[in-house]
DNA sequence: GGGTTATT
DNA sequence: GGGTTTTT
């Protein structure tokens, strides 16, 4: 069944197939500068396809990896900066895995729902079982609540991959290691299974919570007990200009030199791009910025504005609304306009996930069930969203409810909202994972490690780059960080 | 009983009076920079003395400030810059009140043990009775657990005094609101009684907690409601140079001119000082630079160091040190040595709190029960640290016990650690409230609204500062405080 | 990132 | 500051 329902929104997915009705692909197409920013990144994608086709070799590094993997059956992590094909060769491991031992028994999970579409799989919570509250249970009540089909899944699952590892949190680490030896009925890290682990450390670092410090999985003992082998891929894949990639690598270890700083200086005035309709990106640090320039662009469309109240609700005494919409992207008034660039809030099917790119292409009655170009005048108050998204796929999007329960299951807060975020502008957070065609990136408040580095890498070339407010200082890596890629190298 | 004792430790206060005994106040003097730098700034004090010997007049501004509170009886917020005179007023303010009311009617109250002290005050949660968890507590709970010399004080005192009111999280506000006017059974604001609030709300913003967004003040109803008028003072009375103190104003409101860039870029030059053993105090924006400031400055003592290691404790189950720990700034390892210069972590007595400074003179043996200049080669492990403070006041310091306790009043995790810091570098955060003679500041990873402007407001001279990195992007103030400000001067 | 507040 | 994760 499909998630985008809800309670009083029947079936609208269900019946419209926009794909299929009069819109004109053609003009939608120049609306899309997401078009060229796939979730998967063009070089990954046309390396892949390469691949596919003409069954490329890896190279010696990627081999040995592999060779671990697949046929002496290790537990291993591999790293490696951007552009090193971690992807790629992960979807040899995955179909090799597959080959070994049998499709339904590899776990293909990633972190975040983009990374999990890139790989064909499906979140590492989908997978394992958990919810968002997770972090806040003992492992006991985790292991006495955990699904059925979790449960079969842990049984019988032989290798479990899990890609952008650097955003799991430590702790959860460890709890996913427990699970694992309860439902295997078995001592070893993992209860046995196989661990392919793959992702960047120099990237943002796993997000907080109220409850504990993090921690990076790297620190928690059952990473080192659970790891057979771990690897460090140098050779860089993708056709990135040398002296880029050099840059990034630099700035992934928060080095800054005197060249690289010139080179950022440079590259402050906009470059000069073809009228092809392809959309600049802007990356910022915090939501303030980002809000100011997609309000903005907003008011520049020519069409009539769609404003969507979030319908909150919280009982009468104890509510924790507050603490709920602290800790939910939805806006109280989202404003919306058709050719509007929106991003998906919410992982939905396994092809639309939280961060898919899209664009408004206009409204879908819910009394009339028709659908119109620009917001009628005869009715304002029924009207759904259409969305395109860059995979193609065009979808009604019916609003959402996020929720938060007290330890005994019971609502006490709710925000119903449509699951869409206007994204001209997007912050640098919510922009990892993503690559973008073109890029206008604003260094000013910047205050996580691995933040600048990570907005820069989001950049396919130099020519298609804006930095502003570039200095050496906005540019640092975690220590721990450091010290644990030092210590590989020095196993190496 | 003083509330340095812990149990082991008993009295060792009561017999020391470091004052009479045969430490060298010469020598020590040149130890402590932080001679020039009292609580009370040295302008403060300074015109604080001149007005009480000649009873020198108040500016126009100040006495209408004052005749709205001591005679009208008003309820009254004002507001100024640094050097506009806050104190001076609120001391001959205070003065009235009593002679008004009686001096036990009268509530002197801040919101930290430092500024407390520069009005002779207690702080406002000793005054109300709260404690530091009142802010997870709901109101009918904090009611019903007050003691009974909380509750007295609340009846009988016909006027509070709140200074530092911008460090006030706005909720907690909302609570002593309900709280007065249920001890004073009357529904006015604050039970009827005279409220005097002042502060600089465009210094860094109140602390956040995890279970509800930070509100300043004056974003809660209760703030409007209660106060009859509000006065910003513009004169400024310090000395400092006319050209810094329009720059500060500048900084304040997060402007920065080509002229004050011009300024701040020609401070980073370390100045030149007389080689008189006054220090300069290095602030960071982040613990990390403060810390390696510290242990670089602590290595450079010619002394035997002691190291402290903290008593954790957490019961076998379900404990939560790690939740105490990051909410302590004690440390795990606090390592000092003779000519340390520290400052206390607790608030102790009416004269010695959280953020008094001093130097670490000798060691006293708990064993022997003797004075040490240095540690003795026979006796390393019962010394406690010796501290003379700026108030010329000399203690032994004995550990304190952090504690965190659940909801049925139980003992869940603990830290035992002797409350003190190394102080050469000093976060930003920290500083506030306090006047440095000498200043070097180092704006990397600035990251708060008004956190350069405390920073820089620290100084009390162009010619004793020194500023690195200083960029226009670090010096900015929240939107919401500006436009406060705004409406205040549109008001008047 | 970083910080305040306490009594029986 | 800012961000991820869910289902029977």
């Amino acid at each position: 069944m499909n998630k985008f329902q809800q309670p009083g929104i029947f079936s609208l997915l269900n019946f419209m197939n926009w794909n299929q009705k009069n819109i004109s692909n053609a003009s939608l197409k120049k609306l899309l500068h997401c078009v060229d920013e796939p979730h998967t990144s063009r070089e990954d994608q046309e390396l892949l396809e390469e691949q596919r086709d003409s069954n490329i070799k890896l190279s010696t590094e990627q081999e040995a990896v592999k060779n671990s993997i697949t046929t002496k059956r290790k537990n291993v992590f591999y790293t490696g900066a951007a552009g090193t094909g971690k992807s790629v060769l992960l979807r040899s491991i995955i179909k090799t895995l597959k080959e070994n031992y049998g499709r339904s028994n590899v776990g293909i999970t990633a972190t975040t729902g983009i990374a999990a579409i890139n790989i064909g799989g499906q979140t590492l919570h989908s997978f394992a079982g958990l919810t968002p509250q997770t972090q806040y249970y003992e492992i006991e009540d985790i292991i006495e609540n955990l699904s059925k089909g979790a449960k079969a899944r842990w049984k019988k699952t032989e290798a479990l991959v899990i890609d952008e590892v650097s955003m799991l949190n430590g702790n959860l680490f460890d709890k996913l290691n427990r699970i694992a030896q309860h439902f295997r009925c078995n001592e070893k890290p993992f209860g046995g299974l196989q661990l392919v682990l793959t992702g960047d450390f120099f990237q943002l670092p796993p997000i907080k919570n109220d409850i504990e410090k993090v921690k990076y999985c790297f620190e928690v003992d059952s990473w080192s007990e659970s790891l057979d082998h771990t690897f460090q891929l140098t050779k860089v894949h993708r056709q990135r200009e040398e002296e880029f990639v050099k840059m990034l690598n630099e700035f992934r270890y928060g080095h800054v030199s005197e060249k690289s700083s010139q080179i950022m200086s440079n590259l402050e005035k906009a470059p000069i791009y073809n009228n092809d309709g392809i959309l600049v990106t802007e990356l910022y640090a915090i939501n303030k910025y980002v809000n100011n320039v997609n309000t903005a662009k907003l008011a520049e469309l020519p069409y009539k504005e769609m404003v969507y109240e979030a319908e909150d609700w919280e009982p009468k005494f104890g509510g924790r609304l507050e603490a709920l919409i602290r800790n939910c992207l939805a806006p109280k008034n989202l404003r919306l306009k058709r050719d509007a660039q929106v991003m998906l809030l919410k992982n939905t099917t396994s092809e639309l996930v939280n961060g898919s790119k899209g664009v408004v292409v206009g409204w879908f009655s819910k009394i009339t069930s028709k659908f119109y170009e620009d917001v009628p005048t005869e009715d304002s108050v029924s009207l759904l969203p259409v969305v395109k998204f860059i995979n193609g796929q065009t979808k009604v999007i019916p609003p959402f409810e996020w929720s938060l329960e007290n330890k005994y299951k019971k609502k006490v807060a709710s925000r119903r909202q449509i699951p869409l975020i206007l994204c001209w502008a997007v912050s640098i957070h919510k922009s990892q994972g993503h690559t973008l065609e073109r890029v206008k990136i604003n260094l000013d408040r910047v205050f996580e490690t691995g933040q600048a580095y990570v907005a820069l890498s989001r950049a396919t070339s130099l020519n298609s780059l804006q930095v502003l407010n570039f200095s050496a200082d906005k540019v640092f890596a975690e220590e721990k960080v450091i010290n644990f890629y030092k210590s590989l190298t020095e196993l190496a």
